[in-house]
DNA sequence: TGTTAGCACTCATTCCCATCGAGTGCTAAT
DNA sequence: ATTAGCACTCGATGGGAATGAGTGCTAACA
């Protein structure tokens, strides 16, 4: 038992593991036996745990109680799980189902989306809606509202729509605001909302822009309406958690609803997950967030293309289904993908 | 002491009110001498409590504990003091501040606005968005992203904006879309959403409509485009009322959040309100949800010109500050529609 | 050498019970 | 009408004792 890992302790780990997952107490070795088919004396298995534990997969809460696992068992155990499972038949058929239906506004699919991870998965569905800047300009329109108001609406390939009321010193008749978008629209074309934003500003230094005021005019609104922006981001079911024992004392559950308040914290930690694609799983402190201590995250990126558009997943307790969630995710992020898919 | 209600058992009431409001514990007959001016001895107030209680305006949670008051003396309370109080000028600066802050994307504005009013309170905000059926139409445009999928953008009076893609079953080619377009905005112009609707309806019965095949084309796509949609609500600041010593149990907890994600309900409620202009109060039961007992419910609308648009407000324990609440509904409520306001 | 039975030990949980004290209601005096 | 006095109620607090699940260790066994 040099390494510690033969077989049949990794046998046992992992129903101490999978019994913690169902029931969330922790695991006597008594109770192993019996789940675990191996006929095996609870002093055996008492044995084999002190190893575990000294190895650092198992940690006991107090000395009369049973073994609960580490985030390093879980780590080992959803590495050695990735792979393996695939995904539950009425699962796929629900999330089927829940994308058909997804069809309405643009954002809307991403609410959507979350929701329904959230429900399929019982723990809480998150999407990071695609970061604007990445996307591929289509269109830019300016509707008059006022006599020094105008809207501004920008589209991108994939139809998602951002739209901004601008306030202007000086009225703009209707005929210009066309001019001035059809100009802009032929300039921008094809380029992704990051470099729009990089051509105006080159555009508004160029000699020719220096004496054309509509011109000029034009480029300003333009960068009044792509000024800051992206980065929405969905997260649904928070009340799923609520059942979940690990939070019955109400001094955790307000530290993960902080959390989920602090968005910006979430957006970097997906944001880290554009870069890498296909899923992604932190347990517990691995995503580096002390608010999400005792939570896991899996995620998934969805694409469009040869780019990656942003992420999904689903949050839960590190004692998460991972073989149930895992595939969940998976086969979301490649649905989202068709759906967003333009030809 | 016959209609039982003179001014000292008032004044008493009114203490044991304010003190519940800020302590959430109940109050007994000696700790109202101390904080209450008039000198009077402590079985003398019990005498006036034991009248208020049989009146029904306390109610105590045991024998040996203070009294409590019920959702009826919050109701007297809210009535005396409704008209008295003004906004708080630190407050009114703050709302000032985060509104002229919200110039966002249309729809961002109300998520902001409902986070301001839970910040603001330290209560939930919430916002109806306005029905966008109520809302006049101004402009309708349709985008091709691909062979078979169009974008279609609806713009109200207002400036927000509803966007839908539509799956076709044959293309249509960018000119087309655009004779379209002029088509529908020629003859919708003016009208409300509803209208729109019906019009359109009209319209496709027509004699003219039925030999040409662009024109009934036009109609449907702007059929589907309208089709369902409006009615979001934005609830904002949950974690306040995780503070909140009510709700220190986990049971009344996760009723509170369960109530809060079954929106439709909330919905009606608030719909409700748009009926009745200006501040509305709902305090406990009489919201005749059950997912809302021991919560209060202050609302106020906000209006366009004479038709009213939709409706915000703050939700809170039943034991919430009135007397902060209500001036900053209303003047947020004032604010937003300020906002809105379209010349 | 790996496995197992036996056993003492630990420690959270539960229940009981005594105490405490805040607050009441009632009665009688002012 | 107000108040002092007093017995009473009842939740909250805290200290054991009993319970029992589960452990670690030792010694016997295959």
């Amino acid at each position: 038992m040099q390494d510690g890992m033969n077989p049949r302790s990794r046998q046992i780990l992992e129903t101490i593991i999978e019994d913690y997952i169902s029931t969330a107490e922790p695991i006597g070795s008594s109770a192993i036996r019996s789940r675990h088919g191996l006929s095996l004396s609870p002093a055996t298995i008492r044995n084999v745990m002190a190893d575990l534990e000294e190895m650092g997969y198992l940690a006991s809460p107090h000395t009369s109680a049973g073994r609960v696992p580490t985030e390093k068992a879980y780590r080992l155990y959803v590495d050695s799980l990735l792979a393996v499972r695939g995904i539950d038949r009425v699962e796929r058929e629900e999330i089927r189902r829940r994308c058909s239906m997804a069809g309405k506004d643009v954002d809307g699919v991403f609410r959507e989306i979350s929701q329904m991870l959230s429900s399929v998965s019982h723990y809480m569905g998150i999407v990071a809606a695609p970061s604007f800047s990445s996307n591929v300009f289509r269109q830019m329109e300016f509707i008059r509202l006022g006599s020094r108001r105008i809207l501004a609406i920008l589209v991108s390939q994939s139809g998602s729509v951002q739209n901004r009321i601008i306030e202007l010193e000086q009225d703009i008749p209707a005929e210009e605001l066309l001019r001035m978008a059809n100009y802009l629209n032929s300039i921008l074309h094809g380029l992704t909302i990051s470099q729009v934003k990089g051509r105006i500003v080159k555009e508004m230094e160029s000699e020719r822009i220096r004496y054309d005021d509509l011109l000029a005019n034009a480029l300003r609104l333009s960068q009044q309406a792509l000024d800051d922006g992206d980065g929405e981001i969905f997260i649904e079911g928070q009340a799923n958690i609520l059942d979940l024992p690990e939070f019955a004392d109400v001094g955790k559950m307000k530290e993960i609803f902080r959390a989920m308040e602090q968005k910006s914290q979430l957006l970097s930690l997906l944001d880290s997950c554009l870069k890498a694609p296909g899923v992604n799983i932190f347990i517990g402190s691995e995503s580096h967030l002390n608010s999400m201590s005792g939570m896991s995250l899996i995620t998934s990126t969805y694409v469009s293309g040869k780019n990656t558009l942003g992420v999904l997943g689903v949050i839960g307790p590190t004692r998460m289904g991972y073989g149930k969630v895992i595939p969940i995710v998976d086969y979301t992020a490649r649905m989202l993908t068709r759906l967003l898919h333009v030809e």
